[in-house]
RNA sequence: GGCGACGUGGCCAAGUGGUUAAGGCGGAGGUCUGCAAAAUCUCUAUCAGCGGUUCGAUUCCGCUCGUCGCCUCCA
């Protein structure tokens, strides 16, 4: 299979350097819910994940929390917590949004406030190669020293230095240097470290920990685009001036942002939807749908229209799930076609738009042979396979609930109706339907009776 | 200012140097149904604009216009 590389800007053939994938991702930083632009990136590396393993790749994907940071620090210290504990409720929060989305669970968690010796290791090292100096009780990683530094996002020092706006009266040789140990104020979470007590910076703790759980060098690394720069641009700098190894991540897969209206989706623009509040009004596969509905390198779109739309999409595969397959007959749906095409197109950089189509094309297929009574039985099992163990579907109706008492009341309409079109009482019974519809139900009249379901 | 991405039907969104430019939603019409719903069939685009390369470009190159992201914490 092919992937893009976001450092060579290349799409390229994809083999994993050793007997298992190793997938570095980098997570969230617990201070608040989770929202529907994390949701998009990580459904994005649970469907890599999901895909290498049906190609017959073992797999170890590692994903991080930052549960120490400024924003942490500041609003525990808002809402009378300690970090601890406030990080520990968002990280329960995000495990529940995540397996309400079906996301599949990583092999490890690592948090940095777990993996400090690793981390002082690490800046101990790039110290004693000169690649790291302190500076009043912070280490900053000395960017003019690393060759390579700007790789990953295309730019030169020079270049950034010409857009960066500068922290003010910070003790650096350069301005681009960046801190890979933060010195403690007073009254912050600290761990003791030869350049006083402090704790990581930011960008250190993914190198630590991707060379911990998986090793000098990976196979993919992730995470969303904006974190292209500074973020992994800083950790290729510091695991590559570390170990002297070379590639850190051998391919870097980048998602598209998600956007709402034109503009991001962000805390500062006040326009975030958290995953819990998605989830209120949309089913889980209607969100995945509309990521898988793009491909994952180019931006989202949320809006309530396009989740909506999804549900009314995804009522197609359902329909075509439950259609009559009549095994054995003389003519049957070939199934191989599909699932060569499926294959194909998430092949060519997981282009789930194109797999999407495909499954779509199935399911009309399906319900076209149904109807003249042929075997789609194998079609049929295709369609929840790849749909379930890939895209990680459900194809479960959004439960509505509804009470005993309105379902009784409901379902003596509908007995009505029955009676009342039995009797060949069209226009009453058109009026009891009209009734019911009032009541959000609506009916469907076949040959084994009359159903009913509550949108 | 620097770096990058993008501009395809009413909306969303794949794709290709040259036979019919996927798919979803929506719209119009037909079949089926007492009527509906569902399903199915048919129809619904010349690919931002202008130049260039080419026998031929929506697809390659340049410019213009427009949009977005990153350059500061961010999936």
């Amino acid at each position: 299979m092919k992937l893009s590389d976001t450092l060579t800007g290349e799409k390229r053939d994809f083999e994993p350097a050793g007997d298992v994938v190793k997938i570095y991702v980098c997570g969230v930083t617990p201070y608040s819910a989770s929202h529907v632009g994390h949701a998009m990136s990580y459904i994005v590396f649970d469907v890599l994940h999901r895909y290498l393993e049906y190609r017959g790749y073992k797999v170890r994907r590692v994903q991080n929390f930052t549960d120490i940071d400024d924003k942490l620090i500041d609003r525990a210290a808002q809402q009378g917590k300690t970090v601890e504990e406030l990080a520990g409720q968002y990280i329960d929060e995000y495990f529940e949004d995540m397996d309400a989305l079906n996301v599949r669970k990583a092999d490890e968690y690592p948090r940095a406030t777990q993996e400090v010796p690793k981390i002082i290791e690490m800046v101990a090292g790039l110290i004693e190669k000169d690649f790291a100096y302190p500076s009043h009780g912070d280490v900053y990683f000395r960017v003019t020293k690393d060759e390579g530094y700007g790789k990953l996002s295309h730019r030169s020092v020079d270049q950034m230095r010409a857009g960066a706006r500068v922290e003010a009266g910070v003790e650096k040789d350069h301005p681009m240097d960046f801190a890979v140990w933060k010195g403690a104020k007073p009254g912050e979470p600290a761990w003791d470290s030869p350049w006083g007590p402090g704790r990581p910076g930011w960008h250190i703790e993914c190198s630590a920990m991707s060379l911990r759980y998986l090793g000098e060098s990976i196979d993919i690394h992730g995470g969303g685009q904006d974190l292209v720069f500074p973020h992994h641009e800083n950790e290729i700098a510091q695991s590559e001036a570390f170990t002297g190894v070379a590639p850190f991540a051998r391919f870097w897969l980048h998602n598209g942002l998600l956007l709402k209206g034109d503009e991001k989706m962000s805390k500062s623009l006040g326009n975030l939807v958290s995953i819990r509040e998605a989830l209120e009004s949309y089913s889980s596969d209607a969100i995945r749908l509309s990521v898988l509905k793009s491909h994952y390198r180019g931006p989202g779109y949320y809006s309530d229209e396009a989740l909506a739309e999804n549900d009314r999409a995804l009522n197609r595969f359902r329909q075509a799930l439950q259609a009559p397959s009549n095994a054995g007959a003389g003519s049957k749906l070939d199934a191989a076609g599909y699932k060569e095409r499926f294959i194909g197109a998430m092949d060519d950089d997981l282009n789930t738009p194109q797999a999407l189509a495909t499954l779509f094309d199935m399911a009309r297929d399906i319900n076209r042979d149904a109807e003249t009574g042929s075997d789609v039985g194998d079609a049929q099992a295709l369609l929840r396979e790849l749909g379930t163990a890939i895209f990680g579907l459900t194809f479960k109706e959004r439960e509505v609930e509804v009470g005993d008492d309105k379902a009784a009341e409901i379902q003596a309409l509908v007995d009505r109706r029955v009676e009342l079109r039995a009797a060949k009482q069209f226009a009453d019974a058109d009026g009891v339907r009209d009734e019911l519809t009032a009541l959000g139900v609506t009916l469907t009249d076949s040959a084994g009776g009359t159903t009913w379901h509550v949108d």
